[in-house]
DNA sequence: AAATGTTCGCCT
DNA sequence: GGCGAACATTTT
C-alpha cells in the first residue's frame, strides 16, 4: 500500500505518513485517524519510507477530486513552514478559506433557482390582478427562469413565497455555469489619463515583463500618480487573459479602492478582507480559482487566493506594518508575494510613497527593479515641513502658543486643520493629586488609559476595562488628575479654544461601524469640518484638498523608543500624513511639535524628504548589521509567572552557538493580559546560517521540559518587539 | 492543541 | 477506597 504524507491540522512541526490503496495527488484532503479522533489533512507528498512502520494508520476518507492546492501553493506551504519554522498543518490551515478547513466541497454548489410550474398557465397571471407584485415576478419568470440571488434583487421574499405556496412556480437547482474568463468579453478601458513621462517609462518596464517573474519597487511620492501605473499596467495584463492580484493595507480596502478598478475596467472585482463572510470569501476563492475574476483585491490573507491564468502581483503601500501577521503563523505577505510571483513567473510590483527600508535595499541593490514617480500631477503640491520647538512653552491641551495662532491663522481664512495625535481616549493616566499613586491594569501593570464620555477606564493592552474612580485606590483621597493628552481631550480642549471651528474626530472609537468612517470622510471634503482631530487612521489613504495645516502633537516619543523601527515607523507618518493635505491653490504646511528640534533625523526627514531620510537609516543599519543587513528571529515566551518564561528562554539560548544573542528579557510590554512576557533575539550576519542554527536547536528546545508549561512562538523577522 | 492516562492529596 | 485536580503523555 501507498504510504502517504499529510499535513495534520495540530501544532507539531512535522506531517504524518499514513496508508492508502492508491497513491494520492498532494493538495487533497483526507480524514485521517488522530490518536482517538479523527480529523482533516491535506496530503503532502507520497513517500517510500516511514521511521515508525508500525504506526502507519490507513486514510479514512478523500475529500477531494482535485487538489485544493495547486503545485504552486504547495511549494509556498513548503517554503513557509521552513522559513518560519512553524507547523506545516497550521501552515495550510491558514492558506485555506475557513470553509475548506472544516471540510465543506470545494466545487460550487449549485445554484437555487424559479421556474414556472408544469401546471401554471398563461390565465393564472390574470388571477393576480389583485396582487401586482406576484403578476410582475409571475411576468418574469413566464420570460426565462431566473436564480434566486437575480429575483431577489427585483422581489421580496414575501412575494416569491406567495407564488410558491400557490403552486405557480417551482424551485430547483442548478450547476451554476462555467464563468471562465467570461470577463474577457465585458472588458471596457474607461476613460484614462496619458500617463506623464516618468508613469510611461514605469508602465512599459512593467508591460514587458510578462510571464516573467519581475520584481519592481514603484516609489511615487504621494500625487505622483502610482495608481494610475497599477492601472495601465493590469490593462495589458487583463487584455491577455491573465489574472491580477492586488493586495492592500487592511484600512485601505474601501468602496472608492474598488470602484476605480470595477469603473476603469467594467468588469467584477473579488473582494477579500477580514469583514467578510465564510461564505462568500469560499466564493471568490473558487471564482478566482476557475478564472471566473479577472481582478481579486484584499488584505494580507488574500495572497493564497489561487489564480488558474496568474498574470501580476500588486502589493501597495508595501511599507504598510499589517501585512505581517502578528500570530500564529506570523508570515508578511509581502515577503510571500516576492516567493509566489518567483514560483507563478509573473511580474511583481511593490508601490508606496514611502517604501520599508527592506524593499529600498533591494531596488539599490537591482534586486528589484527600482521605478521613481518624482514629479507630482497638476493640482497636486508639496506640503512645507516645519519644526515647532516647544522647549519651555507654555502648552494648552498639549498644543503651544505658536502652534495655537498659526491655527488661528488657518481656520480664519475658512481653511481646514488637522490636528495629529498618536493616543485615543482622553488622557494616557490618572493619578492621584495627593499621593501620585497611578490607577493601572493589574493584568498588564500599566497605566490605564481614562475615557471620559464612558466614565471608564480602559486598558489598551487587554482591552480590560472599570468604572472611573472617584477617588484613589491607593489613599482614598478625591484629588484625581489626568497625565498627558489623548484625542478626546484634545476634541474637548480645541472647542473651547475654537468655538467657532466645527471639529471631528477620527479614531478608532469614533468610527466604530463599518460605513461610519466613509461618512466622516465625505462630510469633511464636503467641509462641514472645519477642525479634523485623530490618529493613524488620518494617515491611511484618504486625501484632505481643504485641509492647510497639519500638527503633529509629539513626535519625542518615537526619537527615543526601544524599537530601532520606530523612528522609520514616524517618518513614514509624517510622510504620508504631509501628503494628505492641501493642493496646488491652496498649498499646505504641516508643524512637528518637539522638545528636539535639532535631532538629526527630524531634520533630514523635513530638509531632505523620506527618500533621503530612508538612504540614511539604511547606512545606520548596515553600521549596527541591523535588518536588512543582518538577519533577526525572535522567541517569544510568556506565563503566568514570569521566572518560568525567563528561564525557558535562558534554556533556549544555551542551545545555539555561533549564534549572536540578546536576552532574555522583558518585552517591550512587560506583562499582558496577566502574563509575562520575555523574547529572546537571534541574530546573524548570515541569513541561512541563523535559519540552519534555528532548525538543529528547535527538537531540543521542544523537548525540554519547559516547553510545555510556557506559551512560546517563533517570529521570523519581527517588526514588533511587543 | 486536545484528548487521554497517571499521580497525588484529601475526605470519609 | 473514592474523588477530583494537577500533571504527563501521545498523536503516523
Amino acid at each position: 500500500m501507498p504510504l502517504i504524507d499529510v499535513a495534520v491540522p495540530v501544532p507539531l512541526r512535522q506531517t504524518f505518513t499514513y496508508s492508502f490503496e492508491q497513491s494520492l495527488m498532494p493538495g487533497v484532503r483526507v480524514t485521517v485517524p488522530f490518536g482517538n479522533r479523527t480529523m482533516t489533512g491535506v496530503v503532502t507528498g507520497n513517500t517510500a519510507h516511514t521511521d515508525n512502520p508500525d504506526k502507519v494508520k490507513p486514510i479514512t476518507g478523500v475529500l477531494d477530486t482535485s487538489p485544493v492546492l495547486d503545485e504552486c501553493q504547495l511549494t509556498l506551504c513548503r517554503w513557509l513552514w521552513q522559513y518560519y519554522h512553524h507547523a506545516p498543518g497550521e501552515v495550510i490551515h491558514t492558506a485555506l478559506p475557513v470553509l475548506l478547513r472544516k471540510g465543506a466541497s470545494a466545487e460550487p454548489e449549485p445554484e437555487l433557482w424559479y421556474r414556472l410550474s408544469p401546471t401554471a398557465s398563461e390565465a393564472d397571471s390574470a388571477d393576480l390582478s389583485r396582487a401586482p407584485k406576484q403578476r410582475d415576478c409571475f411576468g418574469a419568470l413566464q420570460k426565462a427562469p431566473l436564480s434566486a440571488d437575480v429575483l431577489k434583487q427585483t422581489f421580496s421574499a414575501t412575494v416569491i413565497k406567495a407564488l410558491l405556496e400557490r403552486n405557480l412556480i417551482e424551485a430547483f437547482s442548478r450547476e451554476p455555469d462555467s464563468a471562465d474568463r467570461l470577463w474577457t468579453d465585458k472588458l471596457t478601458i474607461g476613460s484614462k489619463p496619458v500617463p506623464d513621462q516618468e508613469q510611461a517609462v514605469a508602465i512599459s518596464a512593467i508591460v514587458q515583463k510578462k510571464q516573467t517573474f519581475a520584481p519592481f519597487l514603484l516609489e511615487g511620492v504621494t500625487g505622483s500618480g502610482k495608481t494610475e501605473v497599477y492601472l495601465q499596467a493590469i490593462e495589458s495584463v487583463l487584455k491577455a487573459g491573465r489574472q491580477v492580484l492586488i493586495l492592500v493595507p487592511e484600512i485601505g480596502l474601501t468602496p472608492q479602492t474598488v470602484s476605480r478598478f470595477t469603473t476603469r475596467f467594467g468588469i467584477e472585482v473579488g473582494v477579500l478582507h477580514s469583514q467578510i463572510t465564510d461564505k462568500a470569501r469560499l466564493r471568490v476563492w473558487q471564482q478566482a480559482r476557475d478564472g471566473a475574476l479577472g481582478i481579486i483585491i484584499g488584505t494580507r490573507s488574500a495572497i493564497f487566493t489561487p489564480l488558474k491564468y496568474p498574470g501580476m502581483l500588486i502589493v501597495d503601500e508595501e511599507h504598510d506594518e499589517s501585512f505581517k501577521q502578528q500570530d500564529g503563523l506570523r508570515y508578511h505577505a509581502r515577503d510571500l508575494a516576492v516567493m509566489r510571483a518567483n514560483q507563478e513567473n509573473i511580474p511583481l510590483v511593490l508601490g508606496s510613497a514611502t517604501p520599508s527600508l527592506e524593499s529600498l535595499n533591494n531596488a539599490i541593490n537591482k534586486r528589484y527593479q527600482h521605478l521613481q514617480l518624482t514629479r507630482r500631477a497638476a493640482g497636486a503640491q508639496v506640503t512645507v515641513q516645519h519644526v515647532l520647538d516647544v522647549t519651555d512653552q507654555p502648552m494648552r491641551f498639549g498644543l503651544a502658543e505658536g502652534t495655537l495662532s498659526l491655527m488661528r491663522q488657518h481656520l480664519d481664512q475658512g481653511n481646514q486643520v488637522l490636528v495629529f495625535v498618536n493616543r485615543r481616549g482622553y488622557a494616557p493616566a490618572l493619578l492621584c493629586h495627593h499621593c501620585g499613586h497611578t490607577e493601572s491594569c493589574q493584568r498588564c501593570e500599566r497605566p490605564y488609559t481614562v475615557h471620559k464620555a464612558h466614565r471608564r477606564l480602559h486598558c489598551h493592552h487587554c482591552g480590560a476595562t472599570r468604572p472611573l474612580p472617584a477617588s484613589c485606590t491607593q489613599c482614598g483621597k478625591t484629588e484625581m488628575v489626568t497625565e498627558g493628552i489623548g484625542t478626546e481631550q484634545l476634541e474637548q480642549g480645541l472647542s473651547q479654544l475654537f468655538p467657532d471651528a466645527p471639529q471631528v474626530r477620527i479614531d478608532s472609537d469614533s468610527v466604530r461601524g463599518k460605513d461610519k468612517l466613509q461618512g466622516m470622510l465625505d462630510a469633511i471634503n464636503q467641509q462641514q469640518y472645519q477642525l479634523l482631530i485623530g490618529t493613524q487612521i488620518l494617515s491611511k489613504g484618504h486625501h484632505f484638498p481643504h485641509v492647510t495645516l497639519v500638527v503633529v502633537l509629539d513626535c519625542d516619543g518615537a526619537l527615543f523608543s526601544g524599537d530601532y523601527r520606530a523612528p522609520e515607523k514616524l517618518a513614514q507618518l509624517v510622510t504620508q500624513l504631509a501628503g494628505r493635505a492641501g493642493r496646488a491653490s491652496k498649498p499646505g504646511q504641516m508643524w512637528l511639535q518637539t522638545h528636539n528640534p535639532q535631532h538629526p533625523l527630524l531634520q533630514d526627514l523635513i530638509n531632505n524628504g523620506y527618500g533621503h531620510f530612508a538612504r540614511h537609516a539604511l547606512l545606520e543599519r548596515k553600521m549596527a548589521v541591523q535588518p536588512p543587513f543582518g538577519v533577526q528571529i525572535l522567541v517569544r515566551a510568556e506565563a503566568q509567572d514570569g521566572q518560568l518564561a525567563f528561564q525557558f528562554l535562558a534554556d533556549a539560548a544555551s542551545c545555539f552557538e555561533h549564534v549572536q544573542l540578546i536576552g532574555p528579557m522583558p518585552g517591550l510590554i512587560e506583562k499582558r493580559q496577566g502574563r509575562f512576557r520575555f523574547m529572546l533575539v537571534l541574530q546573524s550576519d548570515k541569513r541561512k546560517h541563523l535559519h540552519e542554527q534555528l532548525r538543529l536547536a528547535l527538537p531540543a528546545i521542544t523537548a525540554m521540559p519547559l516547553a510545555s508549561k510556557v506559551r512560546w512562538s517563533v517570529d521570523v523577522d519581527p517588526t514588533d518587539f511587543s
